[in-house]
DNA sequence: TCTAGCACTCTACCCTTGGGAGTGCAAAGC
DNA sequence: GCTTTGCACTCCCAAGGGTAGAGTGCTAGA
């Protein structure tokens, strides 16, 4: 075989041509087969023409460079997690997602209009496509601008109200009220509040009425009371906190063969403990684009054995949320990557046409 | 030991007064344990002074009716389904709910406002009592009463129509529309309707359209055509389809013991493709109170080894929806049926105050 | 009708064993 | 100086065999 020109040293890193070419082999066959590489299969993989013997060398430096390890003295090398750091950030041929993948996702995607039932079939699709669990967090709105608001008197001195923010998204709750109050009471009192503060930040809102009240305080009338009221109580601590679609948990079953159900189980539970979660894709929100989490980097310990890809998504310029999956650090990166990417512009261009 | 008065047979049923009580003291046994049981340890824990060999014999005749087996040729015995069913049905002393139990559901259930929240914190905290995986569906309204709709334009020939229908639940959807509608247009529709069909079930509604349509035909105003065409969209095919919360599935990866972990995989499938589960609540919740389905008496293979409690819960006389816990077969039945029952009655206590 | 005794069966566990895979090292080869 | 060969060594894993424990069914005797 044609013997590549392998004797151009690379200068200052520590890498040699021949041992990235190894290496990347040694991760991809990993990846592939998920059993630990050896010698002899990594020179026979490689079209170098190389015996055994030299490869072991070579996969001795990689050792060193704490990029490889062994599970046991006679067993093959396995990825450590600095090395499947620098396989996908110098070496990772990606593959860009198959025709298929793409109409699949396009059709059960686009047809959406329900925000909710729209990030659960995301979540879905993107899970039943990479075979892995997948997390969509839903939008962020960093600012909330009120369309309208509908008060309902009900029962026992509570009054329901609706609110209509960012143009299509609508929120509900129930306060409790000091008196009871009447149907066209509390019409007007919307009504007022919609002329008043209709396209407004709520924040704003809720500023612009202690304004509202300093200002008329003594002449007050009864239906600028009512509002006041009301809207103190709707628009006081709304955020009900972030909230995640997660589906294909099963997914992660089927790949464990290992399957440490213990671990298993404390993954599990770390989804259904939200808060920690978040956390992760929290900081990936900031960056825009993929980002991927192998391993411990992740700063979950539970997670040491799982990689995390993740992607932004939002329209024009604006991030709204982050998706992503979950799996073994050995997952498909070269696949996965694209795909999360994919999903992500698509979502983002969904919620473009629902505004 | 006082020995009992055995010697009674019991009449024509197939089986004897000392055949009953070893069998309720081996199925608890077994629930307890987990662990065949076999005649020495019967005979050691029932105080009837036998020796390990006549328990055999009962045992014989208690495999001979099929309510116990064993697993293999040396192992002790187990129940069988209709083993349970019969313990279940005859013989199961329930234990109350202690008291911090209840208190502890209490605090945590009639403190919740938002509907979708009461739900999935009831689920959870039953969850977490029972340690098994409860699913809680929601209320299928059977009549849904129209309180009042709002219809807002958005872009593209799209309106959000908002409804709140019995009394204080909130839909929305988004509607596609042939033109475009200017927002003042919408409101007059939408005040036709309400004052038209307010508190009208959701179906009437419809068929009152049409009946309208048909007597004003020619003489159709503009407005009136808006508010037809609009209900029409907005009416049609409500049901987004019934929902349920699952939760605490992780427990039942703690107990499975075995973790069959194929197995524990379809389960936790069989969860998400809810249509499944939802059938066998269907069954549920035509009779109310608790019930119990063992094993394969769901009429679900994966469910084989596990066993469903649940109990329709509801206002009044009204039964909403089902609640319910699935785990394995030997599932302390004494404690989780009355958990389960407090559940249901708590929930729907909390729903009528939220009424 | 119950009990004691006994032979039998099956499982779970431990230990050993041998093969296979892979390594590391030293010496020989190009 | 890099590469290869040869070899001893390590470790895992699966298979086999032996043993103890638990429990059974059956039969004969109280």
């Amino acid at each position: 075989m044609t013997a590549l020109p392998i004797h151009r040293k690379s200068p200052s890193v520590a890498l040699s041509e021949r041992g990235q070419l190894l290496f990347k082999l040694l991760v991809e066959r990993y990846i592939a087969d998920g059993e630990p590489v050896g010698s002899r299969t990594l020179a026979r993989d490689s079209r170098l023409d190389l015996s055994p013997a030299t490869i072991r060398n070579v996969m001795a430096d990689l050792e060193d460079l704490g990029l490889i390890r062994s599970p046991h003295t006679s067993a093959g090398r396995v990825p450590t997690a600095p090395g499947y750091r620098l396989f996908v950030d110098t070496m990772m041929a990606v593959r860009e997602p198959t025709a298929t993948d793409i109409e699949r996702m396009n059709a059960d995607i686009a047809s959406q209009t329900d925000l909710g039932v729209l990030l659960a079939r995301t979540s879905n699709m993107l899970s039943e496509i990479t075979k892995l669990a997948s997390i969509v967090m839903v939008p962020r709105p960093d600012h909330q601008s009120l369309r309208q608001v509908e008060f309902l008197p009900l029962s026992d001195n509570r009054v329901l109200a609706i609110l209509v923010v960012n143009e299509r998204e609508v929120q509900n709750r129930i306060i409790h009220t000091a008196r009871s109050y009447g149907a066209s009471e509390l019409e007007q009192a919307a009504n007022y509040l919609n002329q008043a503060f209709a396209g407004r930040e709520i924040d704003q809102v809720r500023e612009g009425l202690v304004r509202e009240m300093a200002n008329t305080r003594a002449e007050m009338d009864r239906m600028m009371q009512t509002a006041i009221e009301m809207a103190e109580k709707t628009f006081v601590s709304s955020r009900a906190g972030d909230e995640f679609v997660v589906t294909g948990h099963t997914n992660l079953m089927a790949i464990d063969e290992l399957s440490n159900i213990e671990k298993l189980r404390q993954v599990f539970e770390a989804f259904n403990q939200k808060r920690d979660i978040l956390h992760l894709l929290d900081q990936a929100i900031g960056a825009s684009g993929v980002q991927i989490f192998i391993g411990e980097e992740s700063g979950y310990e539970v997670l040491s054995d799982y990689s995390v890809v993740t992607s932004t998504y939002g329209t024009g310029g604006r991030n709204l949320g982050v998706l992503g999956v979950i799996g073994p650090t050995r997952m498909a990166y070269s696949r996965v990557v694209p795909l999360v990417d994919l999903t992500a512009r698509m979502l983002g261009a969904a919620l473009k046409s629902l505004t």
